[in-house]
RNA sequence: GGAGAUAUAGCUCAGCUGGGAGAGCAUUUGCUUGACGUGUAAAAGGUCGCAGGUUCGAGUCCUGUUGUCUCCACCA
């Protein structure tokens, strides 16, 4: 036991040492074990390339707390970590890395290039973990897998080859968002819109053999390059003469026809639509309606490509002016208006994405999405908070396919061959070396790789091993509860979910834990451009772990944002520091107190009342817990702690180690000082790890550690129901008398007389039991406990609670008009709680309607405050009589 | 355009299934009592956005309304 404890609690000596020995005692490894029940969590993997964020640290703590719960509760619990390959940011990266060095990607190649990134991710990949390890998660460490990895690979292969076969994937020419900085192909999802001020150019299309035009509206006029029609509403009266005639377009040789569709809005602009099958979405769907030709205007770098005659090879943005300036001098451009609208641009590089038509693999979403519509339905899926099961159920319902081809080379390759002769696609597990159809022997890989998501939506069943039917797959799949934030659902949890229904046949969790975003003091979100990000590890530097975790969870609710603020830090680590000295005050006192012969028989009220409120606690703090209401679950531990136990109980206790004499009491308050302490640690311990497993290890020798000790159970032998009453009464009398003191500015160090006067008898006991420590706390010289007023000096202050008056002679301080002013406020305030509770129990339907333990209530609150208005009028009756 | 969230003390936020408004920080005034001043005691501070409704009873449920935020879709 370590007897010299400094007085301030110091993490940083303390934490990585335990983290060590956990480590070293294979706590957070979780085995296959039919004796317990299994409870997992799959833990989102981290970017290799990532750094840890604030938006890392809550997530991983909710994760923690729920597994060292269950842990302590006697589960197998696994919480199975791991990275993700993270394709196209990965990419980005090391790209960069290699320009820096004066390499060029493509002079590397495709395997020269891997084998960088391999090495890359040798070197980097680990440093996330090591960071999540400084927050004292529990993840289980020796299952880190990796997205990449040989598994994980394997079953990416599987599920691609299933899907195929089942016609789910398929390969074709759509509409894709193109990102000319990363060359490569992009889904919906990762298209961020950002409001952009732009123009709208108006330029004619003369009509070709007439003298007219028409007169379009345009945003990116280089696109005009692409034209292959200009479209109209089929209603609108203005142009229904022009539809079937040609257009010459302009800086071309081109003629396009004029097409009616009601795709365009007739309000709109100048209500006629030039349409780009190459390079617009909705164009490409008119195009396809009207069979249209397809003219890619532009390379894979948007500069613009040879079809587009004097322009060609100039960048999108520089062929814009040109096209502009030329259209301006051939008097076709008829105003240039201001526009604000939404542009598209890559969430990873902010470049401006470029619709376009590209030949790309694709999942083919309408069946995969219904069994994930089911369970949320059906109840097999359930978000924490449940209003997010909305925006689940919306997005699935407008679901469209999800295109998963990747220009890129680092990643899961997609696993189909070309025939180089007969050209037949070969998809396959396994590499195939003949054609199945000509018996070619020249066979090549599709270049692409696949989306970093697709990987990931197998994350909860590929790390158990899947698709073998490996004995932790049996085991802990399905997990239990998938944490994350909400602005990951629809990349991934929905993707996680199909893909569950699809491969396993079940959902892949039973809850979404959605948590908010951590944002800075003024609100705004943590970005690297802005540079308000707080680095979690640096908080970690100056205030231990514990600290930043419980700052993390202190008021937070499920998907609600929350504010980073140095000072809730602060108070985090003053907790830290209040639990630290609360132990260290009772491993000072217990030294030599001999607890053996201690039962609940030889406690005294205030014992019994410290342990039934700690036992009511565990109750309440476990079914939060299991609701998820990690918030609420915390406060109760935090009040129970620095108020009840600390504040009330160590105050109350402390008499009884002062005194001489006395063993038996003393030790009774030695085991429930331990006691109480180490449940209400057993309960802190998932949210501050470190420093309840550094006390819990000083205060008994039992058990090893807390992270493997047996969370607290509600237990009827501890319910004090009568004496936690008693006790609560005596807390009502002392605060009376500090009340009454500090208005009347006593300082403590003037101890008083006190003479309580209660009628009952009963009340008159407690005061007898509680001798010691009303005395201490109630500042109290002398202590006489009557039934009546006998013997009490006139001018005597009172202190008035329901069933008992205290009495301070302090003749010397007494202002009588302050006395009667504090009096008059009290009765005031009495006046109104009996005219509320009055108006309650005179309303006959409240009576007749409301639940009978609910009249009770209110009939005793009545009977307590029609006594404490006797008292305090008696009282000021007095006082008036006597100032006069 | 569609959807969602939120509005509670000076600030930041809790408030579980409806039954006497809470915390932290900040503020005021005390305290060298032998765990802790990273402490302790007492206090001040709120018409729970606004208007209706349901109910014996609404911060809590319903409707409308206003402000703020977010997501989705996107009109050339």
């Amino acid at each position: 036991m370590a007897k010299e404890l400094s007085k301030t609690y110091d993490p940083s000596e303390i934490e990585d040492r335990i983290y060590q020995r956990w480590l070293e005692k294979k706590y957070f490894h979780a085995e296959v074990d039919p004796s317990k029940e299994a409870y997992s969590i799959v833990m989102p993997p981290p970017n290799i390339t990532g750094q840890l964020h604030m938006g890392h640290a809550l997530d991983g703590t909710m994760q923690d707390i729920l597994i060292r719960y269950r842990r302590m509760q006697g589960y197998s619990a696994l919480w199975q970590p791991g990275t993700d390959h993270a394709s196209i940011a990965t990419e980005v990266k090391i790209t960069n890395k290699l320009k820096e060095e004066g390499i060029d990607k493509h002079e590397l190649g495709r395997e020269g290039f891997l084998k960088k990134a391999w090495q890359w991710r040798e070197e980097y990949g680990g440093r996330i973990v090591e960071q999540q390890k400084k927050m004292g998660f529990s993840a289980d460490w020796d299952r880190q897998r990796f997205t990449m990895d040989e598994g994980c690979s394997k079953a990416v292969k599987e599920v691609f080859v299933r899907l195929y076969e089942k016609g789910y994937i398929y390969r074709g020419n759509r509409i894709v968002n193109w990102c000319p900085v990363c060359h490569t192909s992009i889904s919906d999802a990762e298209v961020e819109y950002e409001e952009q001020h732009g123009h709208f150019w108006h330029i004619k299309y003369p009509i070709v053999g007439e003298d007219g035009y028409v007169e379009i509206a345009t945003t990116r006029p280089e696109t005009l390059l692409g034209d292959t029609a200009v479209a109209v509403n089929p209603d609108d009266e203005r142009y229904t003469h022009l539809v079937g005639k040609m257009l010459k377009l302009p800086l071309t040789d081109r003629e396009i026809p004029v097409i009616a569709d009601s795709y365009v809005d007739r309000e709109f602009g100048t209500g006629c639509v030039k349409i780009t099958p190459a390079h617009d979405p909705n164009d490409f769907e008119v195009g396809k309606r009207h069979n249209l030709e397809q003219i890619n205007i532009l390379n894979d770098d948007a500069t613009m490509n040879d079809k587009c005659g004097k322009y060609a090879g100039m960048d999108r943005y520089e062929a814009r002016k040109a096209m502009v300036e030329d259209l301006d001098k051939l008097g076709l451009l008829v105003k240039v208006v201001d526009h604000v609208h939404n542009v598209g641009t890559h969430d990873r590089c902010k470049t401006t994405v470029e619709p376009m038509v590209k030949k790309q693999w694709f999942v083919r979403m309408d069946e995969l999405a219904k069994p994930a519509l089911a369970a949320i339905q059906n109840g097999d899926l359930q978000f924490v908070p449940e209003s997010f099961g909305k925006t689940y159920t919306h997005w699935l319902e407008n679901i469209r396919d999800w295109c998963i081809s990747r220009q890129l080379w680092w990643g899961h390759r997609i696993p189909a061959w070309y025939c180089d002769d007969c050209g037949e696609v070969i998809v396959s597990r396994d590499t195939p070396d003949t054609c199945p159809k000509c018996g070619s022997h020249h066979l090549t890989q599709d270049p692409d790789s696949l989306d970093t998501w697709f990987s990931s939506a197998l994350w909860p069943f590929s790390t158990l091993g899947w698709p073998d039917e490996t004995p932790e797959y049996k085991y802990f799949y399905p997990t239990d509860v998938l944490v994350t934030g909400y602005d990951i659902i629809f990349f991934w949890v929905i993707r996680m979910v199909f893909s569950g229904y699809e491969q396993t046949g079940k959902s892949p969790f039973h809850t979404v834990l959605i948590h908010g975003l951590v944002r800075d003091s003024q609100g705004r979100k943590m970005s690297k451009s802005l540079g308000n990000g707080i680095d979690p590890l640096e908080v970690v530097d100056k205030y231990g772990a514990d600290a930043l975790r419980l700052t993390l969870m202190t008021g937070n609710a499920p998907g609600n944002d929350m504010r980073f603020y140095w000072e809730r830090v602060e108070s985090s680590r003053n907790f830290a520091n209040k639990v630290w000295n609360a132990s260290r005050f009772i491993m000072m006192n217990s030294e030599g107190v001999d607890t053996s012969a201690v039962t609940l028989d030889t406690l005294e009220d205030s014992d019994r009342w410290m342990l039934s409120k700690v036992n009511r606690l565990a109750k309440d703090v476990t079914a939060n817990l299991d609701k998820y209401e990690l918030g609420i679950a915390l406060q109760k531990v935090y009040d129970f702690i620095w108020e009840e136990f600390c504040d009330w109980y160590i105050e109350m206790v402390k008499p009884r180690f002062y005194q001489s004499g006395n063993e038996k009491s003393r030790a009774a308050a030695c085991w429930t000082l331990k006691t109480v302490l180490i449940q209400a640690l057993k309960m802190l311990h998932p949210y501050m790890p470190f420093i309840t497993e550094e006390i819990f290890c000083n205060l008994q020798d039992e058990e090893e550690s807390i992270m493997v000790s047996k969370w607290p159970e509600y237990r009827e032998d501890w319910n004090f129901a009568q004496t936690e009453d008693t006790i609560e009464r005596m807390k009502e009398a002392v605060r009376a008398i500090r009340a009454v003191r500090t208005s009347m500015n006593v300082p403590p160090s003037r101890r008083a007389d006190v003479y309580v006067v209660a009628e009952k008898p009963e009340v008159r006991k407690a005061f007898e039991d509680g001798m010691d420590y009303f005395k201490a706390l109630g500042y109290a010289e002398n202590v006489r406990i009557q039934a009546d007023k006998t013997g009490i000096a006139a001018d005597a202050v009172s202190a008035v609670t329901a069933d008992a008056v205290m009495y301070m002679p302090f003749s010397d301080l007494v202002d009588a008009d302050k006395e009667i002013a504090r009096l008059e406020k009290e009765e005031k305030r009495l006046a109104g709680e009996l005219k509320r509770s009055n108006g309650m129990l005179n309303n006959e339907k409240f009576l007749s309607r409301a639940p009978k333990e609910k009249v009770d209530e209110e009939k005793a609150k009545l009977e307590k405050y029609q006594q404490m208005m006797d008292q305090v009028q008696k009282e000021l009756a007095h006082l008036k009589k006597m100032s006069k």
